[in-house]
DNA sequence: TTAGGGTTAG
C-alpha cells in the first residue's frame, strides 16, 4: 500500500518538477491558469521537441566518448541537463561505446532529480550488458521504490543480468513481477527474453513452458528454443521446431547449421547450408563460418571450395572479412594443409587475436614449433593482445617439440607481461610439456601443486605421458583423479590397462577390464575417414570389412605388410592388451580402420597426390609404423589427423618424430 | 530493446 500511495506522489511531483525546471515563466503563472498564453506554450514544446530531436540525431553519429562529452555539455547549456529521454539515448549510445557504467553514465544518472522510466532501462540495461550486474538489480529497486513504472524494455535488460549471473531464482522473481505490475508477461520482447533467461540458466523446460503460453511469438522466440535444444545436444527437438517455424531467416538457418557443427554432425550441418542457399537466403559470416567449420570436421575440401565460391559471391571473402578469414585458416589447418591456412592468413587485410591463434594452433597442431613461436613474437609486435587461447596454442607448440625451456618461459610470462591469468587448461599444457619430455616427477608435482583445482584435462596429460614413458606408479595417482572426475570415460581405463600392460602388468590390465566392464562401459570403436578423388568421403571401422571394395583393400594392405616386412618390418603388438596369441594379435592389428583407410587410398587416389586419413582416435605404434614404412615403399605423402594431432609422413618419416 | 558465430588442452 505504502509503495502505491508513494507512487502517486511521485508522479505528481515528477510532472511539477518537470515542468517547473524547463518552464520556469509557466510553473509560475500556474495559479492564473486562464491568462496562460497556449500558444506560446505549445511553441516552446515544439522548440523544445525539435531541438530533443536534433540532439538525438546527433547523438546517433556519435561514435566516441569525447563527442558525447562535447554533445553533454551543449546540452547543459541549453537546459537539457534533466531531459530523461535525451539523456537516456546518450547513455544507450555510451553502453554501445563499452564505456563502463559505473563511471560517466552513472554521474549523468546521478544528476537528474527525477529520471523516467527510459533513463532508468538505459541504465539497468547498461549494466546488464557490461556489468556490474548487481548494480542493474539495485537501480531496478530504486526505480519500483521511486515509483516508476518499469516499460517492457526494463525487463528485458533484467532478464539479461539474470542470464549473466546464472540467477535463476532472481530471474523467477522478477518474471513474477511481470504479472502484478502489467501485464508484462504477454509481451513479446519480455517473453523472449525470459526464454533466454530461463534457458542460459540450464532451466530449458521453464523456456519452453514460456514458449508455450506465449500469446504471440516470432522468429526470435523459436529461435532461442531451437538453440537451446541444439546446446543441449538434442537436435532432434532443435529439427522438429525448426520443420513449425513458419518462417524461416538466416539466423535460425545459421542456427541448424552451428547446432549441427556444434553436435559433431557436420554432414547435417552442409546439407542444411546447402538447403538455405536453395531456399534463396541471404548468407552472411556467421552462416559461413557453419559451413567452413563443417568442412573442417569433415575434411571435406571439396566442399570448401564450394563454401569458398559463397563468400566471395558475398563479397565476404577470407582476404576481406577477418571472421571468415579466420575460420578458414583454421579449417585449412584441420584439413592437414597448414601452408594454405598460412597463405590465407598472410592475404588477410585485417588480423585480430583470432588469426592469429588459429594460425598458432594450426603450427601447433602439425609440430611446427618455430613457426608457431615466430608467429607469436610477431604477434606482440602488433597491437593484437594475445589471449588464453593463444597461450593454448604456443605451449602445445612447446610441448609437442619438447620444448621444456621456452615453455616454462612463456608460462611464467603469460600473466606478468601480458596480463592473461593461467587457467587449468594451461596448467594442463604444463603438465603435458613437463611429462611428455620425460619429467614426470615435476609434472606430477606441478598437478599437485597448482593454485587452481586440476580438472580432468590435467590428469589426462599426466597419464598421457606416463604411457609414453612406462610409468605405472604415477600412472595410477592420474588415473585415480580421472575416475573420479570423468567415471564414465572410457579412455582412461584404456589407458591405465595399455600402461599396466605395457609394465606386464596383466594382473592389473584384468582387473581394469573387469571394472569397465562393471560400469557397462563400451569402448568406442576406432573409426577413420578418408576423401575419395569425387570428393566423397569413405568410412573405416576397425575390424569390419563392410566396404564394397573390401577385398581390394585387403589384398592391398597384405602387399604393403609383406613388401615393409622383406625390409625389417615387424609388427609392433604392444597396443593390443587382450590374452591372445602373438598370431591372433597380428590379426587384429591388420583390421585396425587407419590402415584401411590408407590401402583405400593407395587403391584409388592418384599417385604422386597425398593421401590424407582422419582418425577419431589416437593412432597405435604399429599403424604409425606402418604409416612410416608405407609412406616410403610408395613415395606418397600421408596426412594422418589423429584426435591428438597431425601426423605428416614423408619418406620413411613422422613430422611428431615418433613423439606422440 | 529480444535470436545464430571464429581460435581450446589429455
Amino acid at each position: 500500500m505504502f509503495a502505491i500511495s508513494r507512487h502517486f506522489i511521485k508522479l505528481n511531483q515528477l510532472s511539477i518538477s518537470f515542468s517547473h525546471h524547463h518552464y520556469h515563466s509557466q510553473s509560475q503563472h500556474k495559479t492564473i491558469l486562464p491568462n496562460l498564453n497556449f500558444s506560446l506554450y505549445e511553441q516552446k514544446l515544439q522548440q523544445r521537441e525539435v531541438l530533443e530531436t536534433k540532439l538525438i540525431s546527433l547523438l546517433n553519429g556519435c561514435n566516441n566518448i569525447n563527442q558525447i562529452k562535447q554533445l553533454h555539455s551543449h546540452l547543459i547549456r541549453k537546459g537539457l541537463d534533466q531531459c530523461s529521454f535525451v539523456l537516456a539515448k546518450l547513455i544507450r549510445i555510451l553502453t554501445k561505446l563499452n564505456v563502463s557504467i559505473d563511471s560517466y553514465p552513472r554521474l549523468i544518472f546521478n544528476q537528474v532529480r527525477y529520471p523516467n522510466a527510459f533513463l532508468y532501462t538505459s541504465v539497468i540495461r547498461g549494466y546488464s550488458l557490461l556489468g556490474p550486474f548487481d548494480e542493474a538489480i539495485l537501480i531496478y529497486s530504486r526505480m519500483r521504490w521511486d515509483g516508476i513504472r518499469p516499460v517492457s524494455f526494463t525487463f528485458s535488460a533484467l532478464f539479461k543480468a539474470c542470464a549473466a549471473k546464472l540467477d535463476v531464482e532472481l530471474g523467477r522473481q522478477i518474471h513474477a513481477q511481470t504479472f502484478f505490475i502489467g501485464g508484462y508477461e504477454s509481451d513479446l520482447f519480455v517473453g523472449n527474453t525470459l526464454i533466454d533467461m530461463y534457458v542460459k540458466c540450464g532451466f530449458l523446460d521453464c523456456g519452453r513452458c514460456v514458449f508455450d503460453e506465449m500469446p504471440e511469438r516470432d522468429v526470435i522466440s523459436w529461435t532461442s528454443l531451437i538453440v537451446a535444444y541444439a546446446k543441449n545436444g538434442d537436435m532432434n527437438v532443435a529439427g522438429e521446431l525448426f520443420e513449425g517455424l513458419p518462417e524461416k531467416d538466416m539466423v535460425a538457418w545459421t542456427a541448424m547449421i552451428t547446432g549441427y557443427v556444434q553436435n559433431a554432425k557436420p554432414k547435417e550441418a552442409l546439407k542444411m547450408f546447402e538447403m538455405m542457399r536453395d531456399a534463396g537466403v541471404r548468407t552472411d559470416e556467421v552462416a559461413l563460418v557453419g559451413g567452413i567449420s563443417a568442412c573442417a570436421q569433415l575434411v571435406a575440401e571439396k566442399h570448401a571450395q564450394w563454401i569458398l565460391d559463397v563468400a566471395d559471391k558475398e563479397g565476404l571473402s577470407p582476404v576481406k572479412n577477418v571472421v571468415v578469414g579466420s575460420a578458414f585458416i583454421d579449417m585449412y589447418s584441420k584439413c592437414g594443409r597448414v601452408e594454405e591456412a598460412y597463405r590465407v592468413f598472410e592475404s588477410m587485410k585485417e588480423k585480430n587475436v583470432y588469426s592469429y591463434s588459429s594460425m598458432i594452433v594450426g603450427f601447433a597442431m602439425h609440430g611446427k614449433a618455430d613457426e608457431a613461436m615466430k608467429l607469436f613474437y610477431e604477434m606482440v609486435e602488433t597491437e593484437t593482445k594475445p589471449n588464453r587461447v593463444t597461450f593454448i596454442g604456443v605451449l602445445t607448440a612447446c610441448s609437442h617439440a619438447g620444448m621444456v625451456q621456452q615453455g616454462r618461459r612463456l608460462f611464467a610470462s603469460m600473466q606478468k607481461d601480458y596480463g592473461v591469468v593461467p587457467e587449468a587448461d594451461h596448467y594442463a599444457c604444463m603438465v603435458d610439456l613437463l611429462g611428455r619430455a620425460g619429467h614426470l616427477e615435476e609434472a606430477l608435482e606441478l598437478a599437485e601443486t597448482m593454485p587452481l583445482e586440476p580438472h580432468g584435462g590435467v590428469w589426462g596429460a599426466l597419464l598421457g605421458a606416463c604411457r609414453l614413458h612406462g610409468n605405472p606408479d604415477i600412472a595410477e595417482i592420474a588415473a585415480k583423479h580421472l575416475f573420479e572426475l570423468e567415471p564414465n570415460s572410457i579412455g582412461n581405463y584404456i589407458l591405465l590397462s595399455n600402461i599396466y600392460a605395457l609394465a606386464g602388468r596383466m594382473e592389473d590390465v584384468s582387473r581394469i577390464r573387469k571394472l569397465v566392464r562393471g560400469k557397462g562401459l563400451k569402448k568406442n570403436p576406432g573409426c577413420s575417414w578418408v576423401e575419395a578423388k569425387d570428393g566423397n568421403i569413405h568410412e573405416f571401422y576397425a575390424g569390419e570389412m563392410t566396404h564394397p571394395k573390401s577385398n581390394e583393400i585387403k589384398k592391398e594392405l597384405e602387399k604393403l605388410l609383406d613388401t615393409l616386412k622383406r625390409e625389417g618390418y615387424k609388427p609392433n603388438l604392444s597396443s593390443i592388451v587382450y590374452d591372445i596369441s602373438d598370431g591372433e594379435k597380428e590379426c587384429l592389428l591388420k583390421t585396425h580402420s587407419e590402415k584401411l583407410a590408407l590401402s583405400f587410398g593407395l587403391l584409388t587416389t592418384t599417385a604422386g597426390s597425398p593421401i590424407k586419413i582422419v582418425k577419431n582416435l589416437r593412432v597405435c605404434e604399429d599403424c604409425h609404423l606402418v604409416m612410416c614404412g608405407a609412406s616410403r615403399i610408395t613415395k606418397r605423402e600421408i596426412v594422418l589427423r589423429d584426435n591428438m594431432r597431425f601426423h605428416h609422413f614423408r619418406d620413411g618419416v613422422c613430422s611428431c618424430g615418433d613423439f606422440w
